[in-house]
RNA sequence: GGCCCGGUAGUUCAGCAGGUUAGAAUGUCGGCUUGUCAGGCCGAAGGUCGCGGGUUCGAAUCCCGUCCGGGCCGCCA
């Protein structure tokens, strides 16, 4: 790498004692100025890293008066000689050298900082935010990007080796009722008329493989109007990937490598074969289709053993589950109390109760009255709950007294501190159904999207129970995120016809949406699926970040708005006009 | 759209069962200091307590509204 410029013979990262007695020229930033009455240190920074220049007034009076006037964020260049130091500094990669200047130029004044820009900041998010090309410039930052940078590269190199082509599609596309609102575009050309931005490239990848280039990707952007989460931005990054002739198991391999291969060129760290979880097995052991399988805590199915004792909460419930708390039976009443509110405000699930077990195989709690010692026993047990543990009981419809239960197991879990660190679990969660029954419109709704092919074993089923048909659909999951989400398509023309049938959506319909779609899929499509990643997602789930916007470059606040640019903002009556549109006064704050 | 937390010095925060002149740390400014590396010591300046209204003799503190930021639910095929 050739880091020689007009302005420097080195970056600030690279002198070692090897160098001593050589003429150099650094340039970078003033991160810190310390001035002892005779002599001036300064840590000159750049993305490389630190090192350190000193001026002396017994050496050259002049300079040693104009590096007094150096101040924080500075852009120097400093000339001199590199020599050993005398009081060496082992937290740096250059601590044992420093620069002894002969000259100095201020290339650059700067105003201060509204926060220092330090390893650990003083500055909150907000103002982080808005100043963000200061927040990047400190070094977590900075090592975050850089990150994220050899991750595309090696996603690239990676994909590129298996055979894997990257090929763009277009971001002004056609806007589809279906799945996430979508960003729109007004049309100068054509009045009235909009583009939408992709919500993902789906429709463009599966005809590459009609096109016949049986392994694509592309790392893109993809634009979804809908609420922020700490991580979830309107617009993100995904690796998108299709190939043809391929099965489930064939696409899950491919992926599977690519991950650990990632895991290990990266982070040097062993994933462990990742297992294939059945949707259903993890909404009854985790109560999430996004298992954390770091920890235990696993829910136990109840609902027979405690039904039949007459208690109606129990038997007039679809299932009965319980949650093991390590460690519960000393918590306070408080707690239970909060976690009781927490959860009810969440969750709509008529049964709360909690079991503790303090003392030699002695359960307490209003429940033993309901269920007699012996069963109450016999419950801890089966929860694989322990001495000195308390379980959780809660009953209702099964989908929604589960997936509480799991809300529950992961606030817990972090609120108890039982989630190992630095540790990743990755897994795949796999046969999720293909539909989803949605109450209010009273039908059929795809769970992934209405390309996903049915199992081929469950495509008589389409027929006589849809909401048994289990889907081609699968999910990676990671520590508890969703960090990739894909499916086998359907090729055969008749079972998509079948499909959208039961979705609800007449011929006409679905030609209107889809029609150049299902048009395509009639000249020779091949079998083919593929699988898309969350890349901010991955690469914050990697680094131990808690949100992606600490991997995004210039992210969007939680209300959707870049602090920075401060936008979205109006735009003049000319632009409008030209667009063709008029802002109703009534809708505007 | 709903719930929760926060908004006080440049910055991060404390103060908030109403009561004298609103504090600390850090940063800033001035002075001293020749081996620092989160430099040290001495001194100083620095406030529309987010905004608007209300209760009260009196509001940073209580109430209502509103704006901004963060977390969650809904939403995200």
């Amino acid at each position: 790498m050739n880091t020689k410029t007009a302005y420097r013979t080195h970056t600030c990262g690279e002198l070692r004692l090897s160098d001593v007695g050589k003429r150099v020229v650094l340039v970078g930033w003033a991160r810190r100025v310390r001035t002892l009455g005779g002599v001036v240190f300064v840590d000159l920074w750049d993305r490389y890293g630190i090192t350190q220049v000193i001026f002396n007034q017994q050496w050259d009076k002049d300079l040693y008066e104009q590096a007094k006037k150096i101040d924080r964020e500075f852009v120097i260049q400093v000339e001199g000689e590199v020599r050993e130091r005398e009081n060496k500094n082992p937290n740096i990669p250059t601590g044992e050298i420093e620069i002894k200047a002969s000259k100095l130029t201020i290339l650059n004044i700067s105003k201060l900082p509204p926060f220092t820009l330090e390893e650990h900041t003083d500055g909150g998010e907000e103002l982080r935010a808005k100043y963000r090309y200061l927040d990047l410039r400190r070094p977590p930052m900075q090592r975050n990007l850089i990150f994220r940078h050899k991750l595309l590269q090696f996603t690239r190199n990676w994909l590129s080796k298996e055979g894997f082509l990257e090929l763009e599609t277009p971001f002004l596309i056609k806007s589809t009722p279906e799945g996430a609102r979508d960003f729109v575009v007004p049309s100068r050309l054509y009045p009235g008329h909009f583009f939408a931005l992709p919500q993902s490239p789906q429709l463009f990848k599966q005809l590459f493989m009609i096109s016949g280039y049986d392994k694509y990707f592309q790392i893109v952007r993809c634009f979804r109007d809908e609420d922020l989460r700490a991580d979830r931005q309107p617009e993100f990054t995904q690796i998108d990937c299709e190939m043809s002739f391929v099965d489930e198991n064939d696409v899950l391999n491919t992926f599977e490598r690519f991950v650990t291969d990632a895991f290990k060129e990266l982070l040097n760290y062993d994933l462990e074969p990742f297992i294939r979880m059945p949707y259903e097995e993890a909404m009854n052991k985790y109560g999430s289709d996004k298992p954390d399988v770091r920890f235990g805590m696993l829910i136990t199915d109840i609902t027979k053993d405690v039904q039949g004792h007459g208690f109606k909460v129990f038997d007039n419930s679809e299932y009965v589950g319980a949650l093991p708390v390590p460690g519960g039976a000393t918590l306070s009443r408080k707690k239970w109390d909060q976690w009781e509110e927490y959860i009810k405000q969440m969750a709509d699930v008529p049964g709360f109760f909690y079991v503790t077990w303090k003392e030699e195989l002695k359960a307490k709690g209003p429940i033993i009255k309901i269920l007699g010692e012996e069963t109450t026993r016999e419950l801890l047990i089966k929860s694989k709950a322990q001495q000195g543990d308390a379980i959780i009981i809660m009953a209702g419809p099964w989908e929604k007294t589960v997936s509480a239960l799991g809300t529950l197991r992961m606030n817990i879990a972090k609120e108890l501190n039982i989630i190992p660190k630095d540790t990743f679990k990755a897994l795949f969660v796999v046969d999720f159904p293909l539909f989803s029954w949605n109450e209010e419109e009273n039908r059929w709704e795809p769970n992934h999207h209405p390309f996903t092919s049915p199992k081929d074993t469950d495509i008589h089923l389409l027929d006589t129970d849809p909401g048994q048909v289990k889907a081609k659909a699968y999910d990676l999951v990671i520590n508890g995120v969703e960090v990739a989400g894909g499916s086998i398509r359907i090729h055969d023309q008749k079972i998509q016809q079948k499909i959208f049938d039961l979705l609800g959506l007449s011929r006409e319909e679905a030609q209107q949406k889809f029609g150049f779609f299902l048009e395509a899929l009639q000249y020779g499509t091949p079998p083919h699926g593929g699988i898309a990643f969350g890349f901010d997602r991955l690469t914050a789930i990697m680094l131990g970040e808690e949100t992606i916007r600490s991997v995004i470059a210039f992210p969007k606040n939680k209300s959707g708005r870049d602090p920075m640019l401060d936008a979205p903002a109006p735009i003049s009556p000319e632009q409008l006009k030209e667009l063709h549109l008029k802002i109703v006064e009534s809708d505007r704050e």
